[in-house]
DNA sequence: CGCCAGGACGCCC
DNA sequence: GGGCGTCATGGC
Protein backbone atom coordinates (compact mmCIF):
# COMPACT_ATOMS: atom_id res chain seq x y z
CA UNK A 1 0.00 0.00 0.00
CA UNK A 2 1.02 3.40 -1.16
CA UNK A 3 0.11 6.53 0.85
CA UNK A 4 0.13 10.45 0.63
CA UNK A 5 -0.80 13.17 2.66
CA UNK A 6 -2.58 15.82 1.58
CA UNK A 7 -4.20 18.99 3.89
CA UNK A 8 -5.99 16.82 5.86
CA UNK A 9 -6.03 14.00 4.06
CA UNK A 10 -4.51 10.79 3.50
CA UNK A 11 -4.31 9.34 -0.37
CA UNK A 12 -3.98 5.46 -0.48
CA UNK A 13 -3.29 4.01 -3.91
CA UNK A 14 -4.39 0.28 -3.68
CA UNK A 15 -5.34 -2.09 -6.65
CA UNK A 16 -6.39 -5.12 -4.57
CA UNK A 17 -9.61 -3.01 -3.22
CA UNK A 18 -12.78 -2.15 -3.52
CA UNK A 19 -15.21 -0.15 -1.08
CA UNK A 20 -18.18 -1.29 -2.60
CA UNK A 21 -17.05 -5.05 -2.37
CA UNK A 22 -15.61 -4.98 1.41
CA UNK A 23 -17.89 -2.68 2.83
CA UNK A 24 -21.08 -4.13 1.49
CA UNK A 25 -20.03 -7.93 1.49
CA UNK A 26 -21.49 -8.56 4.41
CA UNK A 27 -18.86 -9.04 7.05
CA UNK A 28 -19.76 -5.39 8.74
CA UNK A 29 -23.07 -3.78 8.83
CA UNK A 30 -22.13 0.10 9.91
CA UNK A 31 -20.67 2.14 6.54
CA UNK A 32 -23.20 4.30 5.37
CA UNK A 33 -22.71 5.22 1.76
CA UNK A 34 -22.96 8.97 1.55
CA UNK A 35 -22.33 10.88 -1.30
CA UNK A 36 -18.50 10.87 -1.31
CA UNK A 37 -18.35 7.00 -0.29
CA UNK A 38 -18.69 5.43 2.89
CA UNK A 39 -19.00 6.59 6.63
CA UNK A 40 -18.63 4.63 9.69
CA UNK A 41 -18.22 6.21 13.40
CA UNK A 42 -16.27 3.94 16.56
CA UNK A 43 -16.52 6.78 18.75
CA UNK A 44 -16.71 5.59 22.55
CA UNK A 45 -15.70 2.12 20.64
CA UNK A 46 -12.57 0.43 20.34
CA UNK A 47 -11.26 1.97 17.37
CA UNK A 48 -12.40 5.74 19.12
CA UNK A 49 -12.65 7.66 15.90
CA UNK A 50 -14.85 7.84 12.93
CA UNK A 51 -13.97 7.80 9.02
CA UNK A 52 -15.64 9.51 5.77
CA UNK A 53 -13.51 7.32 2.88
CA UNK A 54 -13.90 6.94 -0.33
CA UNK A 55 -12.91 5.74 -3.55
CA UNK A 56 -12.00 8.28 -6.61
CA UNK A 57 -10.46 5.44 -9.78
CA UNK A 58 -10.04 2.06 -9.38
CA UNK A 59 -6.92 2.04 -7.14
CA UNK A 60 -6.88 5.42 -5.69
CA UNK A 61 -8.84 6.17 -1.92
CA UNK A 62 -8.98 9.19 -0.20
CA UNK A 63 -9.21 9.02 3.96
CA UNK A 64 -10.77 12.09 4.63
CA UNK A 65 -9.65 14.46 7.66
CA UNK A 66 -7.65 11.77 9.14
CA UNK A 67 -4.28 12.85 10.69
CA UNK A 68 -1.35 10.57 9.64
CA UNK A 69 -0.73 9.20 12.27
CA UNK A 70 -4.60 7.42 13.08
CA UNK A 71 -4.22 6.54 9.49
CA UNK A 72 -1.39 4.18 10.13
CA UNK A 73 -2.30 3.32 13.88
CA UNK A 74 -5.98 2.91 13.19
CA UNK A 75 -7.31 2.54 9.67
CA UNK A 76 -4.34 1.17 7.89
CA UNK A 77 -4.67 -2.12 10.42
CA UNK A 78 -8.60 -1.99 10.57
CA UNK A 79 -8.67 -2.41 6.30
CA UNK A 80 -5.65 -4.83 6.88
CA UNK A 81 -2.81 -3.06 4.05
CA UNK A 82 -0.22 -4.85 5.49
CA UNK A 83 -1.33 -8.11 3.74
CA UNK A 84 -0.94 -8.96 0.11
CA UNK A 85 -3.77 -9.56 -1.45
CA UNK A 86 -2.44 -10.20 -5.09
CA UNK A 87 -0.79 -12.34 -3.62
CA UNK A 88 -3.70 -14.42 -1.82
CA UNK A 89 -5.83 -14.44 -5.12
CA UNK A 90 -2.70 -15.99 -7.03
CA UNK A 91 -3.13 -18.52 -4.55
CA UNK A 92 -6.33 -18.51 -4.90
CA UNK A 93 -6.82 -18.81 -8.58
CA UNK A 94 -5.04 -22.21 -9.05
CA UNK A 95 -8.85 -23.45 -8.16
CA UNK A 96 -11.11 -22.79 -10.81
CA UNK A 97 -14.06 -21.80 -9.26
CA UNK A 98 -12.10 -19.52 -7.12
CA UNK A 99 -10.09 -18.18 -10.17
CA UNK A 100 -13.63 -16.80 -11.17
CA UNK A 101 -15.01 -15.16 -8.05
CA UNK A 102 -11.27 -13.42 -7.54
CA UNK A 103 -11.51 -12.11 -11.23
CA UNK A 104 -15.33 -11.24 -10.15
CA UNK A 105 -14.66 -9.24 -7.15
CA UNK A 106 -11.09 -9.05 -6.42
CA UNK A 107 -11.45 -6.25 -4.33
CA UNK A 108 -13.07 -7.63 -0.93
CA UNK A 109 -10.67 -7.39 1.98
CA UNK A 110 -10.99 -8.73 5.05
CA UNK A 111 -11.54 -6.38 7.93
CA UNK A 112 -9.89 -6.12 11.61
CA UNK A 113 -13.07 -5.51 13.60
CA UNK A 114 -13.76 -5.62 17.19
CA UNK A 115 -14.56 -8.90 18.34
CA UNK A 116 -17.90 -7.46 20.72
CA UNK A 117 -19.24 -6.35 17.58
CA UNK A 118 -19.14 -8.65 15.57
CA UNK A 119 -20.27 -11.33 18.27
CA UNK A 120 -23.30 -8.99 18.75
CA UNK A 121 -23.74 -8.65 14.99
CA UNK A 122 -23.49 -12.05 14.03
CA UNK A 123 -26.26 -13.15 16.80
CA UNK A 124 -28.76 -10.85 15.44
CA UNK A 125 -27.78 -11.97 11.58
CA UNK A 126 -29.01 -15.32 12.56
CA UNK A 127 -32.00 -16.24 9.88
CA UNK A 128 -31.65 -12.87 9.39
CA UNK A 129 -31.45 -10.60 5.87
CA UNK A 130 -28.88 -8.32 5.63
CA UNK A 131 -31.09 -4.98 5.12
CA UNK A 132 -32.41 -6.28 8.44
CA UNK A 133 -29.53 -6.65 10.28
CA UNK A 134 -28.74 -3.41 9.18
CA UNK A 135 -31.90 -1.73 10.76
CA UNK A 136 -31.24 -3.42 14.44
CA UNK A 137 -27.92 -2.34 14.35
CA UNK A 138 -28.67 1.03 13.31
CA UNK A 139 -31.54 1.02 16.41
CA UNK A 140 -29.11 -0.22 18.51
CA UNK A 141 -26.36 2.30 18.14
CA UNK A 142 -29.30 5.18 17.71
CA UNK A 143 -30.36 4.27 21.54
CA UNK A 144 -26.80 4.46 23.08
CA UNK A 145 -25.25 6.83 20.94
CA UNK A 146 -22.50 4.54 20.01
CA UNK A 147 -22.58 1.19 19.79
CA UNK A 148 -22.66 -0.15 22.79
CA UNK A 149 -19.98 -2.48 25.27
CA UNK A 150 -20.93 -5.26 27.17
CA UNK A 151 -21.28 -3.62 30.79
CA UNK A 152 -23.68 -1.37 28.82
CA UNK A 153 -26.16 -4.14 27.28
CA UNK A 154 -25.56 -6.16 30.30
CA UNK A 155 -28.45 -3.89 31.89
CA UNK A 156 -31.02 -5.01 29.62
CA UNK A 157 -33.52 -7.49 29.25
CA UNK A 158 -35.22 -9.12 26.54
CA UNK A 159 -37.58 -6.69 27.15
CA UNK A 160 -36.42 -3.97 27.24
CA UNK A 161 -34.32 -4.38 24.33
CA UNK A 162 -38.00 -4.70 22.17
CA UNK A 163 -37.02 -1.42 20.57
CA UNK A 164 -34.92 -3.45 18.76
CA UNK A 165 -37.50 -5.16 17.21
CA UNK A 166 -34.62 -8.15 17.11
CA UNK A 167 -37.27 -10.94 17.57
CA UNK A 168 -36.31 -13.98 19.21
CA UNK A 169 -32.54 -12.88 19.38
CA UNK A 170 -32.73 -10.63 22.27
CA UNK A 171 -32.56 -13.14 24.45
CA UNK A 172 -29.49 -14.22 23.01
CA UNK A 173 -28.06 -11.05 22.90
CA UNK A 174 -29.13 -10.76 26.80
CA UNK A 175 -27.05 -13.65 26.96
CA UNK A 176 -24.17 -12.80 25.21
CA UNK A 177 -23.55 -9.57 27.09
CA UNK A 178 -23.81 -11.48 30.63
CA UNK A 179 -21.39 -14.02 29.39
CA UNK A 180 -18.47 -11.13 28.20
CA UNK A 181 -19.21 -8.42 30.84
CA UNK A 182 -19.15 -11.48 33.97
CA UNK A 183 -15.59 -12.70 31.96
CA UNK A 184 -17.47 -16.22 32.03
CA UNK A 185 -16.70 -15.69 28.17
CA UNK A 186 -13.16 -13.81 27.55
CA UNK A 187 -12.97 -12.17 24.12
CA UNK A 188 -9.40 -11.65 23.88
CA UNK A 189 -8.34 -15.04 25.25
CA UNK A 190 -10.50 -16.37 22.87
CA UNK A 191 -8.82 -14.77 19.42
CA UNK A 192 -5.56 -16.24 20.83
CA UNK A 193 -6.40 -19.29 21.65
CA UNK A 194 -6.20 -22.87 19.40
CA UNK A 195 -9.05 -22.70 17.07
CA UNK A 196 -10.93 -25.66 17.88
CA UNK A 197 -11.07 -24.64 21.66
CA UNK A 198 -12.12 -20.72 20.78
CA UNK A 199 -15.26 -22.66 18.95
CA UNK A 200 -16.11 -24.30 22.05
CA UNK A 201 -15.69 -21.42 24.00
CA UNK A 202 -17.95 -18.87 21.84
CA UNK A 203 -20.59 -21.91 21.39
CA UNK A 204 -21.16 -21.43 25.06
CA UNK A 205 -23.31 -18.43 24.86
CA UNK A 206 -26.90 -18.94 23.61
CA UNK A 207 -27.64 -18.13 20.20
CA UNK A 208 -24.06 -18.74 19.45
CA UNK A 209 -23.56 -21.85 17.01
CA UNK A 210 -21.24 -23.20 14.42
CA UNK A 211 -22.06 -20.29 11.76
CA UNK A 212 -21.83 -17.46 14.43
CA UNK A 213 -18.88 -18.88 16.05
CA UNK A 214 -17.30 -19.33 12.77
CA UNK A 215 -18.50 -15.42 11.91
CA UNK A 216 -17.06 -14.29 15.05
CA UNK A 217 -13.89 -15.55 14.34
CA UNK A 218 -13.11 -14.67 10.98
CA UNK A 219 -14.30 -11.49 11.04
CA UNK A 220 -13.97 -10.11 14.90
CA UNK A 221 -10.58 -12.17 15.29
CA UNK A 222 -8.58 -12.22 12.50
CA UNK A 223 -8.49 -15.52 12.27
CA UNK A 224 -8.26 -16.44 8.68
CA UNK A 225 -8.91 -20.39 8.97
CA UNK A 226 -12.24 -19.95 10.09
CA UNK A 227 -14.80 -20.68 7.35
CA UNK A 228 -18.05 -19.98 8.22
CA UNK A 229 -21.29 -22.31 6.34
CA UNK A 230 -24.28 -20.61 5.35
CA UNK A 231 -26.80 -21.15 2.60
CA UNK A 232 -24.82 -19.74 -0.06
CA UNK A 233 -21.53 -21.28 1.13
CA UNK A 234 -23.66 -24.45 1.08
CA UNK A 235 -24.56 -24.16 -2.39
CA UNK A 236 -21.20 -23.48 -3.64
CA UNK A 237 -20.03 -26.86 -1.89
CA UNK A 238 -22.09 -29.27 -3.06
CA UNK A 239 -22.26 -27.14 -6.91
CA UNK A 240 -18.34 -26.79 -7.30
CA UNK A 241 -16.56 -28.69 -4.20
CA UNK A 242 -18.67 -32.30 -4.06
CA UNK A 243 -14.73 -33.87 -2.89
CA UNK A 244 -14.40 -31.52 -0.82
CA UNK A 245 -12.40 -28.22 -0.18
CA UNK A 246 -8.97 -27.88 -1.60
CA UNK A 247 -6.80 -28.28 1.44
CA UNK A 248 -3.90 -25.47 -0.12
CA UNK A 249 -6.53 -23.43 0.77
CA UNK A 250 -6.97 -23.80 4.52
CA UNK A 251 -5.09 -21.05 6.44
CA UNK A 252 -6.73 -18.91 4.14
CA UNK A 253 -10.07 -20.16 4.10
CA UNK A 254 -12.10 -17.48 5.87
CA UNK A 255 -10.73 -14.65 3.02
CA UNK A 256 -11.62 -17.32 0.15
CA UNK A 257 -14.76 -17.81 1.52
CA UNK A 258 -15.74 -14.44 1.16
CA UNK A 259 -14.89 -14.35 -1.89
CA UNK A 260 -16.82 -17.49 -2.85
CA UNK A 261 -19.41 -15.78 -0.75
CA UNK A 262 -19.86 -12.43 -2.65
CA UNK A 263 -19.72 -14.45 -6.04
CA UNK A 264 -22.20 -16.91 -5.69
CA UNK A 265 -24.79 -14.17 -4.84
CA UNK A 266 -24.63 -12.13 -7.37
CA UNK A 267 -24.04 -14.82 -10.09
CA UNK A 268 -27.28 -13.84 -11.27
CA UNK A 269 -26.84 -10.16 -11.69
C1' DC B 1 -50.64 -14.10 0.46
C1' DG B 2 -46.32 -17.26 1.01
C1' DC B 3 -41.38 -17.55 0.89
C1' DC B 4 -36.98 -16.51 2.51
C1' DA B 5 -33.21 -14.46 5.21
C1' DG B 6 -24.92 -14.90 6.43
C1' DG B 7 -29.14 -20.30 12.22
C1' DA B 8 -29.73 -22.13 16.74
C1' DC B 9 -32.43 -24.58 20.04
C1' DG B 10 -35.29 -28.23 21.87
C1' DC B 11 -37.13 -32.34 21.26
C1' DC B 12 -37.60 -36.67 19.05
C1' DC B 13 -35.92 -41.00 17.56
C1' DG C 1 -25.72 -38.17 16.16
C1' DG C 2 -29.12 -36.71 12.47
C1' DG C 3 -33.90 -34.87 11.33
C1' DC C 4 -37.49 -31.48 12.05
C1' DG C 5 -40.58 -27.85 13.92
C1' DT C 6 -40.14 -23.49 16.01
C1' DC C 7 -38.53 -19.09 16.89
C1' DA C 8 -39.77 -12.76 15.43
C1' DT C 9 -39.55 -9.65 11.93
C1' DG C 10 -39.84 -7.59 7.58
C1' DG C 11 -38.48 -7.33 2.46
C1' DC C 12 -39.87 -9.15 -1.69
Amino acid sequence: MDYSVKNNDIIVCEKDFNLDETLDCGQAFRWKKIDRGYRCTYEGSFLNDSLTVSQVSDDMFVFHDVSEEDFLGKWADYFDFDTDYSELKKQFSEDETLAKACSFAGGIRLLRQNSWECLISFIISQNNNIPRIKGIIDRLCEHYGEFPNASKMAEETPDSLAFLRSGFRAKYLCDAADCVNSGTVDLNAIAAAPIDEARAALKKIKGVGPKVAECVLLFGMYRKEAFPVDVWIKRVLAEYYPNGFPEFINENAGIAQQYLFHYIRNLNE
